[in-house]
DNA sequence: CTAGTCTTTGACTTTAACGGAAACTGCGCC
DNA sequence: GGCGCAGTTTCCGTTAAAGTCAAAGACTAG
């Protein structure tokens, strides 16, 4: 068995936009589960762990988190991750509505946080837009001047 | 005249979440134009040094600029603003038409980022949602299921 | 004018997020 | 097997962005 694919940190680092030793901070500072090794140490990646790589580059990327703030994120994923799993397991049916019931709190919450995040750069955006309009109509105001004046004044 | 309102620094700081340290910091590296004193020395923020601090903030926290991105965009305004002064007093038309389009151009492209990150975020927060939603489905079908069972098997 | 709270500068420390160097590993080639 | 070399390891260094601490000075209430 094993047609899994393991890929080591350079590889991954290319695919995702990073650099090794930045996998290795990640690992580091408790973003990413220890990946598996070669015999002599080497790190072998498999196709989960990139997944959550390409989830944290994301929230990084997009969102400006901070790295613990991702942390926080990742974590509340794994921990729902787990709820899934729990509530598949479950036999008795109360149990697995209390796991839902948790897992749907902490989904809600974070995109609670999103849609906050999300309207304050809107605003932002308008603001900077407003700006924008203003310098426009500013200058075609003086684009038409300079018009004008060349017609006054022909070659 | 001057019913303006100065603040000090730690009552700035406050407002903004910040400590004094930061503000300071801030001024140091030149991101803040450094604000009037008292006789003494303390620091004295008027309404305009806080609206640029909280433009500053939000740009750090929403997008996680780091200070020195921050700082572009800072004196891109800060040139926007001196041409408007300059405007009113008459220079030469074709100067000040180049500076408004160069000013105009950052504007933009800061909407540009500003709108991508806007739509990004969304997005991420519209898978959030669907997510929840399926969970929310799943949650109450449980529900329904306890409440016939609680039917069937009366106390 | 005195006590108590803020503020100033300056130097040092800390934390996040990496970069670089020297030693070690995996692997193809003879 | 031995060699060469790119990729990897760990450890220490660095930079940005503050935090902390100290000593001296400034404001304010009583």
């Amino acid at each position: 068995m094993s047609a899994e694919r393991y890929l080591q940190i350079g590889e991954v680092a290319e695919q995702l936009g990073l650099t090794p030793r930045t996998l290795r901070y990640y690992e580091e500072i408790g973003l990413l589960e220890p990946p598996s090794r070669m015999e002599g140490g080497f790190r072998l990646y498999s196709a989960t762990d990139i997944d959550r790589l390409e989830n944290i580059v994301q929230l990084k990327r997009l969102l400006g988190f901070s790295l613990r703030e991702i942390k926080q994120v990742v974590e509340a994923m794994e921990s729902l991750k787990l709820l899934r799993q729990e509530s598949k397991q479950a036999s008795d049916l109360e149990t697995k509505r209390d796991s839902l019931r948790k897992g749907l709190e902490i989904l809600e919450r974070q995109v609670e946080v999103l849609d906050g995040r999300m309207r304050q750069v809107a605003e932002l955006r308008d603001q900077f837009n407003e700006r924008s309009q203003r310098v426009r109509e500013r200058l075609q105001q003086i684009e038409a001047e300079l018009q004008a004046v060349a017609v006054n004044t022909p070659s």
